[in-house]
DNA sequence: TAGAAGTATATTGCACACAACTTATATCGA
DNA sequence: TCGATATAAGTTGTGTGCAATATACTTCTA
């Protein structure tokens, strides 16, 4: 087999892993989320929430490396459920600010098992699950365009 | 911040990681595989055919871990393109025997450099790519319910 | 301070992923 | 052999991702 003929080999694509995986992961959230109603990138989202709240969309997108076109139609969902509040700034006209209803707050305690019962999902050791988040935010890292 | 409150911080989350990178990995595909009219999952189908023709849509499945739902629309519009054909087998009515073109055989010479340029945005050594890809493929396995 | 440039969000269109379901064909078992 | 069961592929509907574009508001600058 040639080097160009090795290189177009699936069973030799580090991109086929990761994407195989991650795909697999999503799949794995859904009977969790499920429960709580929501996809997950509707749980990343409470989970920025959760943390602080009456941030704008673009800092939203900038912590899930995600952009309007993907967030607005997600937050309209999520605010149609009664878990987040899509209000303007007074300072800025243009910006959203994010804050999480009553239900949405409240949701955080049903969440709080999700992670742990991921991880029995997922297996392996700490150092394992360490050692693929940070391969994992070193290619994201490269492969992310410098912002200017 | 109690152990609950950790677990739900996005810093802390592999999954997030994982989601991110493989996002951030099919965007750099992007630019490469549109010079060959190309979709990422596209891309994957035509690695797979370029390797073993006469497979089924089922077969094709297995080996990117995809399913019919996914895979018929794609399989059409490589088809419309010129690239697949999609026969039925003569055994088995139900079963689709997926084969290349001409032009379907040729574009593998024009992807040839493709993983190479991959390889070079993601970036990193050998070593941790490999074991980027273990450890996705392990993770992988861990999430795929069992087959039987 | 008016127009240019920049920025935040929204919209549109396309291509996935996948659950749930349907249809057509094949195989198994009494 | 006939009906039950299984299997392959297709269909439908929902929710992303993201490029390209539009809109509205802000800020910069001459």
């Amino acid at each position: 087999m040639s080097a160009a003929d090795e290189n177009l080999c699936l069973d030799n694509q580090v991109c086929f892993a990761l994407y195989s995986a991650a795909n697999a992961m999503v799949r794995a959230y859904r009977p969790l989320l499920d429960k709580l109603d929501l996809t997950y990138p509707q749980y990343l989202v409470m989970l920025v929430l959760w943390q602080e709240q009456g941030i704008s969309v673009k800092t939203l997108g900038d912590r899930l490396h995600l952009d309007s076109g993907t967030l607005t139609p997600l937050l309209k969902r999520l605010e149609a459920k009664g878990l987040v509040s899509r209000g303007r700034s007074e300072r800025d006209e243009r910006v959203r600010v994010l804050q999480l209803t009553q239900a949405g707050g409240e949701l955080k305690l049903a969440a709080g098992g999700v992670p742990e019962q991921m991880r029995c999902k997922v297996g392996g050791s700490t150092e394992e699950l360490l050692a693929l988040k940070a391969l994992c935010e070193q290619a994201l890292e490269r492969l992310s365009p410098a912002q200017d």
